[in-house]
DNA sequence: GCTACTTTCTATACGCGTATAGAAACTCGC
DNA sequence: GCGAGTTTCTATACGCGTATAGAAAGTAGC
């Protein structure tokens, strides 16, 4: 019953993606408006609201599309190294598309396509030895920790290439020596240093620590200072 | 010589900062826009931009306030502990103002008054025995952590608040039980366990995995101890 | 063929951040 | 007192995402 009932359709998302993939390659992130899309898709851009939620959702069919062919990397054995690994191709995989950044607020679970990971993720820490729930925990603090690298980045870049390297400038220029000594002995190295690449160690810290195990959640240790109010609701 | 050349100004930055911190006290994030603002401040809107960059640095300049007075909380002098102390003051702090999320992507360095954070974090790192390179890295790690997570708090409210849960529903509606295991077996509970927050838990974790210091930068991988799944010890 | 109904597309408009051009209001040198 | 220079403020406009209203183009029942 190919005989629906309405005025049919003269673009579909399938075109409006492809489109919108054809865009980002050509001209980048920034050239990717609602309005450019639908002149490149041959239509008005409130038209493409019909097929398309808002642009976030339009990011995300971008981002699931991309995941289809993200790499699937052989794996380690070993649990730890297993869930290194994996979040390392989920970050090598997001960090070189800068408008993944747009994306990246909008959820844990990313996309459907993009669901190996977590899977993964969750898989290894399982076979580590953490129970189900806690395997979720860690995938979500590993997540939290790459889409915050990955923000980052995307910052540093965007900085590096509008060229301002003023604030930083100015910060340890005015900085006080007594009162803040080990950014006072950093100093101008501080840009050097904060170029350098880190992902990856820190990764590797998290995993170790989320397998360790050493603080056990409500266990005594390492207690939280400060108020008790916590100031999300 | 106070007597400078030019048109006398209306306004000052600092008229503009406190304007901006009644609007957002009275009608929220959503409420501050530069023009709402210069209604506020008895101007145009352009006019703001004579004293402020633009809304990012208007933003910064509104969390550099802000940072004046967050709280400084007496740290222990264990220093595994004294990084997270400091780091989940920080954290805290951060993340009770959902505007903050729009500058966080400014800077790791945040404002000049909230540098006693990566001065405290620093500190104490150098102070558990790392090198001053090191315990830089170890404070923008734990500043990726921190700012990942803060994001996709405030992403996650945001979803709350907007009502729709569609997306995580057909997500697991449609998982494939076989080649996603894991997931299909949390199912349901995925909104239950996500709610949770981690953020203290992965904190420990990733201070734990700093220290524990076992993957030295430029090492060969995650091998050495064996091929045990217990990476302490 | 007419009417009702449904779906898709178009036109218009709003408020946003902010670029650009130039007017306004002051000091200074003469 | 008057032009030159400097700083600040105003007017206008652009492109953005998208809300809203309604026109267009089909099918289904009569």
């Amino acid at each position: 019953m190919p005989a629906r009932t309405g005025r049919p359709p003269k673009i579909s998302r399938a075109d409006i993606v492809s489109a919108a993939h054809r865009i980002i390659e050509a001209e980048g992130t920034e050239g990717l408006t609602m309005r450019r899309l639908a002149r490149e898709v041959g239509t008005t851009p409130m038209a493409l609201y019909h097929h398309v939620h808002d642009k976030e959702e339009l990011l995300l069919l971008l981002l699931d599309d991309y995941a289809a062919e993200m790499p699937r990397p052989e794996l380690p054995d070993e649990s730890a190294e297993r869930m290194a690994a994996a979040a390392v191709a989920l970050h090598d995989a997001l960090a070189g598309r800068p408008w993944i950044v747009d994306v990246l607020r909008a959820d844990d679970l990313l996309s459907v396509n993009a669901l190996w990971y977590p899977e993964t993720i969750i898989d290894a820490a399982v076979r580590a030895g953490l129970t189900l729930e806690r395997a979720v925990d860690a995938y979500r603090i590993i997540w939290h920790y790459t889409a915050g690298e990955i923000t980052a980045r995307a910052a540093a870049r965007r900085r590096r290439e509008e060229g301002g390297p003023t604030y930083r400038r100015r910060v340890f220029a005015e900085l006080d020596a007594e009162a803040l000594p080990r950014l006072a002995a950093v100093g101008d190295r501080w840009e050097e240093l904060t170029a350098r690449d880190t992902y990856g160690e820190g990764l590797r810290a998290l995993v170790v620590g989320l397998l360790a195990n050493r603080f056990a959640m409500g266990g005594p240790s390492m207690k939280r200072s400060g108020s008790d109010d916590d100031p999300m609701d």
